[in-house]
DNA sequence: ACAGAAAAAACAAACGTTTGCGACAATTTT
DNA sequence: AAAATTGTCGCAAACGTTTGTTTTTTCTGT
């Protein structure tokens, strides 16, 4: 079955193509009459404007790339509905590509947004490898780029993102008000700025605050590592009391050797992670855990990017706030 | 700046479009040197073929549609994850959509997907409602449609899906292998097709082969029923010692239960699920599960499409089969 | 009844490709 | 030396829209 195109309902209703395109759009130039009749076999053939030939016309696609490390996270994913949502509210349409932590993978999938001539792309760089010429290029290209969570130091880009900081400093303040006298801190990969940040930030604020408290900090890059540095530690005579998780993977091996080792949560160990919130629920006692929804950082990336592609430059860096979820781990 | 074009490096190279068109292709007509000057151009300029006026010309538009009921669901990204691959390996590119379990989005999408013109869609039916229709269309426009996971009962669609059956006799083979005297079989929504076949196997086969082992039968609808079915049922005099969860969620609720309660896995109880593996291996012990992988399901789903795409129609049913995984559990 | 204005519709070009066909030279064949 | 073949390349139409401009039709007021 052939598609119906304006041309066949323009001759099966001896009318021009313009006269029908316009009329289908609802253009004042054209009479109720033939609007209605126009309408009418539209509706009958099912008519569906192509969406190519709109864009080879207009220049404008109406569709938004997305590139993230994996689609498989937790995080991640709700980034993505959030995005999704939006779009299909704001009329554009999503194409989703996952680089899989490959740069390659990364340089393939952004070509293949610029061939589709993407009307915008929210990027998380894959890895600490910054290759940011390729971005260069699209705005040079006057393709908005919005980063998200994983963000460019250079600041020639609009970027959202979680407010790190604030997260980490918040998760401090909640152990120092529970008393804590020895606390273990587990961050993530060390290459990353935002380990670096979450790190840097919760130690100074231990130290200004908290002086007296006992902190050990360590880097796992895996849930595994997570879980045997927590087994290692509860070995020693000086068990630490309250532990702190950067991320859900972290979590998730501090989780499993806490079970392994029938430790009582909150009793003997106090818990505490930032989380976008499946995880921590997961447990009985639900983990206290601090906020970072990737649901929200979604909205407001769309947000930016509505700005971008309407007015112009807008180079800014946006955080979104986190906040505190008691569950009954501290 | 202006996007390069064909007619750009025509005009520098003082060559017609077509020929620059075809060097860049590699067609035997064009001239070696030739071809290296429309390259070397090309590449300095760096020359995107225009997605869009390919597809207007040649019909053709290398994108492919996936619509889910959600992204941020342990199964479907799994599954979104392995089509993405092989889209990208193929040289399509993917478009996902959700459908927040709602079927006026489902629409919507679809005809999102119908104005771009895609290649194919896979879809995975939101609820049981089935609106067919649609898929009918999409069909008689040459569009081929693979179902997966959620498949209409109606037999002229392509469909992959888990061996359901097989998944849930895997489970009950191994409850009788554990020796189990008293098991709580926990089931997920009655209304989805999926669990009634999941169920009904699983009835008839404790029925067949262990009659003498006490079931009880039940349906959760959420992470919180399972758990207050888990609970009440430990409380009897006459504990259940084996627990089978249909569904991540389930699993999820029984686990919270059963930490809540301190119950002892394996030892007091046996817990196993069906599952994708993601959850069952967050506790200690790792929970034992069949083995549903959303990313054997994408692969099988994505050579279905290619055949489709390729050869016309091969209207057929097709299962990937489960696999045991031992955790600690049983 | 007629000029002039307003309304309605048609014309045509353009967006960036692909591709069948024809044009022209250079080379080979008879 | 004429004819046929081959190697390179250009012409032009087509894909389905949108939109500025022009043409035709209809409606005013006098």
């Amino acid at each position: 079955m052939t598609n119906t195109t304006l041309k066949l309902l323009a001759q099966q209703l001896q009318l021009s193509i313009s006269t029908v395109s316009r009329a289908l759009k609802d253009h004042p130039d054209i009479s109720a009459s033939t609007k209605a009749k126009v309408n009418a076999l539209a509706q009958s053939l099912d008519y569906e404007p192509n969406a190519y030939a709109i864009q080879l016309r207009t220049q404008n696609s109406k569709i938004l790339g997305v590139i993230v490390p994996a689609i498989s996270n937790l995080f991640y994913d709700s980034f993505i509905a959030a995005i999704e949502e939006e779009s299909r509210n704001n009329g554009y349409a999503l194409m989703i590509l996952q680089s899989s932590h490959n740069p390659e993978n990364e340089l393939d999938n952004l070509k293949i947004f610029r061939q589709n001539r993407v009307s915008g792309v929210f990027a998380c760089l894959s890895s600490s490898a910054e290759n940011l010429e390729v971005y260069k290029k699209m705005n040079d290209r006057d393709i908005p780029v919005v980063f998200f969570d994983i963000v460019p130091k250079d600041n020639h880009f609009t970027k959202v993102r979680m407010a790190d900081e604030r997260c980490a400093i918040m998760a401090a303040e909640k152990i120092i008000k529970r008393n804590a006298k020895k606390v273990l801190a587990l961050f993530g990969d060390e290459g990353l700025s935002i380990t670096q940040k979450r790190k840097s930030a919760f130690q100074k604020f231990m130290h200004d605050f908290a002086p007296k408290i006992h902190c050990s900090f360590a880097n796992a890059a895996s849930s595994r590592e997570a879980e045997e540095l927590m087994k290692k530690s509860a070995i020693k005579s000086q068990k630490p009391d309250t532990v702190f998780c950067m991320t859900d993977e972290i979590l998730i091996g501090v989780m499993k050797a806490i079970q392994e080792l029938e430790i009582k949560v909150p009793s003997e160990i106090g818990v505490i992670g930032i989380s976008n919130g499946f995880i921590p629920n997961l447990y009985y006692p639900h983990i206290s855990y601090v906020e970072t929804s990737g649901h929200e950082l979604g909205k407001l990336a769309f947000i930016q990017m509505l700005a971008n592609i309407k007015g112009g430059k807008t180079l800014t860096e946006l955080t979104v706030d986190a906040k505190y979820v008691e569950g009954g781990s501290m």
